[in-house]
RNA sequence: GUGGGUGUAGCUCAGUCGGUUAGAGCGCCGGUUUGUGGUACCGGAAGUCGCGGGUUCAAGUCCCGUCACCCACCCCA
């Protein structure tokens, strides 16, 4: 049995034309992002264990890939039968974390606000599935180092200009606070240690509807009037965004007097909505807000707003992000607010290529130097390089093979161009310029070369018959 | 982690009730055309039927195991 050639399962190989794709559309991004004042940063693919166990809650830890010890370290933790100390390292799993890592390590050289983007690979132990991989790229912007609700407004807007300049409207950004989830379970008298299997079972309810979040609430254990409660302030009366401020208030209603904390969550989002300009979809210029209490979002460090990226026929978000002003401190041993937002990227490339945004690629030769006889080769690489010389993309024809077949692979390739260089033409000093769009051929002296055909590829061709 | 599906030529897939030498389309190679493509016609190469075991006179086909991939759930980007 040969050797198996597929890429581990939810992972890719990215041939050239994809991996020009992924390059536009992150430039596109990048460019977003440092428009909005967000400065680059990269960090290693692999964090030590510690940095990253128990910051995604116990769902997240499992989903760590984890990087065995070597050599005497790895035969002694055999021995000691400890699994605990198999393992140094772990793929990096979000870019969150790191960053919390390296606001802490490098605090004294960064700015007091210190606004950052990061596009780099992640790693999930998931079983892959539709849109989803195990190594796949987010986009992240973060903005550490200040409560200020400027720091939401940043990475918001940053977020939604990298969609639009990316020629996507239809997306959605749902808005929460973890605080209204934490005045919720308070006001209903949910015990905390059941407070994270009730957020998880609320965050399906836009997936399974309000019957099926009835039900499986009250298999978890929740008394009916609980989760008659719960429902009755989580599940929309309208889907219309309108309507939804008028939600919010009633959250306001809700929790005075009775949940502090969830009063401050509802004031955010209440300042965070007055700040952005409002937007209505599709192509409405402000940005599309929604405030939805049922948004509850996975990671477990988020402690104020939280949002999400819904776009239409898109299963699950295509990016989410939220206020987690306690994680620094994991680090850093002092709190250190901050706000950050991820872009899926991989998710982002599925839907743009479902709506043909890559329809017209670019050829990237502009010449093919075609070889009839090895004995010329000589003469082929020269003119290859006078031509790259004067700025043009050039490739030489490795192996001689029929002309006709250079001719029908180079047209496979975008390849316009033949350049022909036989024995004939190196007797005369000349090259026969092929247009193989028109099929027109032109013959020119070897030292002109890169000049007509810079003139033959600005004249208009058309293609005969 | 749970459930389901699929593994046959480079690719997409047929292959009946178990029965002779495992097929098609596309692609690839060659010829008609010795240095001028795309069309047409003619010819050709190419398979450890995922892997291992079992049942049988006989297995691509049935059984068990295993691996890989896909889809869904969980969760997420």
């Amino acid at each position: 049995m040969a050797l198996s050639t597929k890429p581990p399962s939810g992972t890719r190989d990215f041939l050239a034309p994809a991996v020009r794709r992924r390059r536009q559309v992150l430039d596109t991004i990048r460019t977003a992002y440092e428009r909005h004042g967000f400065e680059p940063l990269e960090t290693p693919a692999f964090e030590r264990i510690d940095t990253l166990t128990g910051k995604y809650g116990d769902e997240g830890d499992q989903l760590l890939f984890r990087i065995l010890k070597r050599g005497q370290k790895l035969d002694e933790a055999l021995a000691a039968r400890d699994a605990e100390r198999l393992v140094d390292f772990g793929l990096r799993y979000d870019l969150t974390v790191p960053l919390a890592r390296v606001v802490a390590a490098h605090r004294g050289q960064l700015p007091a606000v210190y606004k950052r983007y990061q596009a780099q690979p992640v790693w999930r132990a998931d079983r892959p599935q539709k849109g989803r991989f195990r190594e796949f790229w987010q986009c992240d912007v973060d903005c550490v180092g200040t409560t200020s609700i400027l720091a939401e407004v940043e990475v918001i807007s940053a977020v939604s200009e990298a969609l639009r300049s990316l020629g996507l409207h239809d997306f959605t950004i749902r808005l929460n606070d973890r605080r209204i989830l934490g005045g919720l379970m308070q006001v209903n008298d949910i015990a905390p240690e059941r407070e994270a299997g009730v957020l998880t079972i609320i965050d399906k309810l836009d997936k399974i509807g309000t019957g099926g979040v009835r039900s499986e609430l009250l298999a978890g254990g929740l008394l009916p009037a609980q989760v008659d409660a719960l429902l009755h302030s989580v599940a929309p009366a309208t889907a219309e965004a309108e309507s939804r401020p008028a939600e919010l208030a009633s959250f306001d209603a809700l929790f005075r007097e009775r949940s502090a904390n969830g009063l401050a969550g509802v004031k955010r989002l209440h300042s965070l909505l007055s700040m952005l300009p409002a937007g209505s979809r599709p192509h409405g210029e402000g940005i599309p807000l929604v405030f939805d209490p049922s948004l509850a979002r996975g990671l477990s460090y988020y402690t104020g707003p939280i949002f999400e990226i819904a776009v239409d026929g898109l299963a699950g978000s295509m990016g989410g992000g939220g206020r987690y002003d306690g994680l620094v401190g994991m680090f850093a041993g002092k709190e250190i607010p901050a706000v950050g937002f991820s872009l899926g990227f991989e998710r982002l490339l599925v839907v743009l290529e479902e709506r043909g945004f890559f329809r017209d690629e670019l050829p990237t030769v502009d010449v093919l130097v075609a070889l009839l006889d090895e004995d010329e080769l000589p003469h082929c690489i020269r003119l290859a390089r006078s031509m790259r010389r004067a700025g043009l993309r050039v490739d030489v024809q490795a192996d001689p093979i029929k002309l006709g077949k250079q001719f029908r692979l180079a047209e496979e390739r975008g390849i316009r161009f033949v350049a022909i260089l036989g024995r004939r033409e190196v007797e005369s000093g000349t090259v026969n310029l092929k247009d193989l769009l028109s099929g027109e051929q032109t013959t020119v002296g070897q030292s002109e070369c890169a000049a007509s055909l810079r003139a033959l590829r600005d004249t208009r061709s058309t293609r005969p018959g």
